[in-house]
DNA sequence: CGGCATCCGAGGTGATACTG
DNA sequence: CAGTATCACCTCGGATGCCG
């Protein structure tokens, strides 16, 4: 039988993935995801994201306090990067004292639900990983440790 | 009216997102996705994933070569971290060379299609980000400039 | 209240050299 | 070939203080 062939990947998918990697480079040389992860792989920045779609349209400390053990400065960056990539509106309103509103964009919004994905993976396979972490650790004890 | 009620959010996806928040706390003390994205928000993870999605069962040099930019250290570093999570296997073979093959787990390949998905995001929206990036620069050039 | 500026330490990251 | 080890950097991120 077909040992190595195909296997169970389909081969669309490896099509699919090819696409991803190789896609015309983005100028800066980089594929399209390579370029994404550079300004977006950070802890905060799917968890604003995420939270922003769950709370609507909260104000700056309202979305501090969603945040388990993040702090203002990260919070601002974070938002002001996301901002700045057209995946949240920020709204100022000159009052006293002042007040700020931040929402999804329809860009940030077709991203809530990719993270949304991610999400539910992260919850779903959280014992499992946290399982094999564990295993890792008993089976390489003392072997590859320093 | 209803200024602010449900909109044209659905209150399932809303839902959805308090679960993946909210979720029982993982011991240590975060919010699953949280804890994911402590050992999982770098530049690098998602492009193994992807990678190693692609090629099947590269050797390390192999991957090495694909994935543009990354040294080899950070290729050892990432390889291994994702081993410990369990979504990655690796077989040395005690020859001489010796040769080293990676792939994903099946756990890593559940992960693969989450990613599949953000590549898919990025490659499409790449150009509106960018777009995005630019105009923000020049509205608010001077303005919010140091 | 909602920030921004500054300082500073910890850790992520790369270059280089070495080993089995 | 497939790493490990060491070092040096340099960005990330927290703490603090100030402003509109």
């Amino acid at each position: 039988m077909g040992v190595t062939i195909v296997e169970n990947q389909p081969v669309e998918r490896i099509k699919k993935i090819g696409k991803i990697l190789d896609d015309k480079k983005t100028g800066t040389g980089l594929c399209p995801i390579h370029d994404f992860l550079n300004h977006f792989a950070n802890k905060w920045s799917m968890l604003v994201v995420l939270n922003l779609g769950y709370a609507g349209k909260p104000r700056f400390s309202e979305l501090k306090n969603m945040i388990t053990g993040i702090s203002q400065r990260m919070l601002t960056v974070t938002l002001r990067s996301l901002e700045e990539d057209g995946l949240v509106l920020r709204k100022l309103y000159a009052e006293i004292p002042p007040r700020a509103e931040y929402e999804l964009t329809p860009l940030g919004k077709s991203l809530l639900d990719v993270m949304m994905s991610l999400g539910e993976w992260a919850s779903k396979h959280e014992a499992e990983i946290t399982k094999a972490r564990k295993q890792f650790r008993k089976a390489n004890n003392g072997l590859r440790k320093k």
